[in-house]
DNA sequence: TTTTCTATCGCAAGCGATTGAAAACGACGT
DNA sequence: ACGTCGTTTTCAATCGCTTGCGATAGAAAA
């Protein structure tokens, strides 16, 4: 017979257990019919709270209002009168209150925190990008998450749904290489919840989207190339369902054809943007066509690279052959000979990712989806210079 | 006398006006003495709800049980029957559930969140520290929050408070350059909140830190020079206050002493790390002292700088002077010559930066502060090599 | 059968803040 | 003194989920 007196009627007899619950002895009062368990005995001077922040609830109570006042007060509604706004405000700071994102996140149902996926943060441009990205939110008072797909798309849909379902007020997304279907996007974009597509876009979505100037890019870059006496120009280029690689593609044929120039495919490298797949095919067509005079990398580290490349083989840049690039990262300017490159402007493409999606937030329902080009500018460097002017 | 029905006793004559309540006609029925106000219809047949997140209570619901049933089901708790859990995760998959993180975390007190600080984003070093950072950290279930002080004290210190009043779990932080005061830091110490430094560190606070390799990368770098017979070594550092900086100076110094050679202070360039300042001490001391033929840069970008300042002044590296740098950049195997340099072992570090907050939250209340060194290796490349082995 | 046990569930109190709507309180005119 | 109002506060419901503790119906033991 177990020695415990029941809670109610606090008589030893009557009490018997009653089995187990998660671990702890269970017992019953046969008198008052009642279950109960001894649970640990409860600090009854409650210091529980204990270095615990402060809340609204602590400054109501120190001032003697309640709640709703304290709240309103600090957002300074105008319902609430100054010297119980002054008062809240300071007693909040003598506590040193900080509102409680969470609950606040909770109640107005937003996070005031946007997610943005890049397929790789210490490539320079995704990086550069983000830093406009971050100037502009955290101006207005945004947070940012940062993940990295690091170009595989499976962790791209992983991190989609995870910033989806958690709460972000908008996504803001640059896609893998791999990535050839959208259904991890059209999932959330019924959810209302802005989405903003930059660089690697997707067109069959609605949504509103930032594109680097890759046409012009590509035509002023071949234009500067022909202007600089160059022929046969190589353009190497990535997988073909980056429509960014048909953009530089189609402003280097529109090059060529405002010089009268002839589109020879044969020019034209397909490979999947790695170093090797890049330095292989610029080696097989050197080889096979030795007119070329001239290699336009669709990316920054594929000319660079490729520089590196003909250099060892004893070719003379550009007098032999030219190189361009196209991103304009800061090696550029390292390298020797100094590379020519397409200057995208990474810093505005950030902020204007960010003011679009700013944008879509205060258009609410009535949003139309906007598509924004920002310029970029061709920055002329050693790579390319056959006559310097003098 | 207006025509309304008092809502409690539906009576009219009773019911007089009692002025207005933001903007809206209030009224006041005698006989109850019933304040109310005459609202928008609310819409009776509730579509109001339309597409809203499924939560927990629609499962319960579409089941028929309580929420706190379907909630211990989708944690799997002991107490729930396998039948009642296999339905729960069904109806849940069916209705696309997906947790509201932000009442989670109102309720569990925490956000699975953690926060990161660095100088700037833009940096390889810092940006690949990220990764290490966030694989482990993704791996345990957190996320990562970054923001970037640019290198300035002021906006270190607002990101930290905005981080750790925004109940972050955790916090990864290098401190900016200009950072030489910790009260920001120290405030939130004893809010319990898990505080890890990395690279630029802070000795006087009671957190546990990761460090780089400094003072043996030092001396690896500076002795691997002496080898290739330099003896007038010039080391370029930056500011007094950073430790690491500190650090590596020290190393310099081991290997001189181990090989028998004098400290000269006057080899030691004290920069603020910027580019300009760098070049501009690196004029003064070659103009002044004509015996050096090794250069020791702190820092990668540094050394790049300085190669190309060199090469353009006609001064062949690394014949007539050695060049090495600190930090592994991408950079330094672009160049030309390429760079010899100590890996600090990037990714490991912020692997172990994000072990070490994950072990303070393991080991909770009775955590000891932990100092981790990540070993590095030193990359010789042609800036430094003298006597090309055969 | 009756008395114990268990295995499962449900109730309800939070978490900290927002917000619709009622209440309290003076002040004023008549 | 009463009816009217405007101003300032307070009440209480919610947001979606966790969790301490109590309830209950069969199963097992007596």
């Amino acid at each position: 017979m177990p020695r415990v007196k029941c809670i109610k009627c606090l008589k030893e007899e009557t009490v018997l257990r009653a089995g187990f619950i998660r671990g702890k002895q269970r017992f019953l009062c046969k008198e008052c019919n009642y279950h109960f368990t001894i649970y640990k005995e409860r600090d009854n001077d409650k210091p529980s709270r204990k270095n615990h922040a402060t809340t609204i609830i602590d400054i109501a109570k120190a001032i003697g209002i309640s709640v709703s006042t304290v709240s309103r007060a600090l957002k300074d509604h105008p319902d609430i009168s100054l010297q119980t706004k002054k008062a809240v405000k300071q007693v909040a700071a003598d506590l040193n209150y900080h509102p409680n994102t969470l609950a606040q996140g909770l109640s107005k149902r937003e996070t005031r925190t946007i997610g943005v996926i890049i397929p790789d943060i210490e490539t320079y441009f995704f990086s550069s990008i983000l830093t406009g990205i971050q100037n502009v939110a955290s101006a207005a008072g945004y947070k940012v998450m940062i993940s990295q797909s690091k170009e595989s798309h499976e962790t791209e849909v992983a991190n989609t749904h995870a910033f989806m379902t958690n709460w972000v007020d908008g996504l803001l997304i640059c896609h893998s290489k791999e990535t050839k279907t959208f259904d991890h996007i059209k999932l959330h974009l019924k959810s209302g919840i802005p989405i903003v597509h930059f660089d690697r876009v997707c067109d069959e979505l609605g949504t509103s989207k930032v594109l680097l100037d890759d046409l012009n890019g590509g035509f002023q870059v071949t234009d500067h190339l022909i202007s600089q006496g160059c022929k046969r120009i190589v353009i190497v280029i990535g997988p073909p369902h980056l429509n960014v690689c048909i953009k530089r593609l189609e402003g280097y044929k529109k090059a060529l054809k405002k010089n009268n120039m002839e589109f020879d495919p044969s020019l034209v490298c397909h490979t999947n943007l790695s170093i090797k797949s890049i330095l292989e095919n610029v080696d097989a067509i050197m080889k096979k066509d030795k007119s070329i005079d001239a290699i336009f990398s669709i990316s920054d580290i594929g000319a660079i690279r490729t520089i590196v490349h003909l250099k060892k083989k004893g070719i003379k840049i550009p007098e032999q052959i030219s190189v361009a690039g196209f991103g304009n990262e800061p090696m550029g300017e390292i390298i020797e000979p100094t590379l020519t490159s397409f200057n995208p402007q990474t810093y505005k493409i950030g902020e204007t990712v960010a003011q679009l999606f700013l944008n879509h937030l205060i258009e609410g329902e009535n949003h139309q989806p906007a598509t924004k080009v920002v310029k970029g500018n061709l920055i002329v460097r050693s790579s390319t210079l056959r006559n310097p002017p003098d």
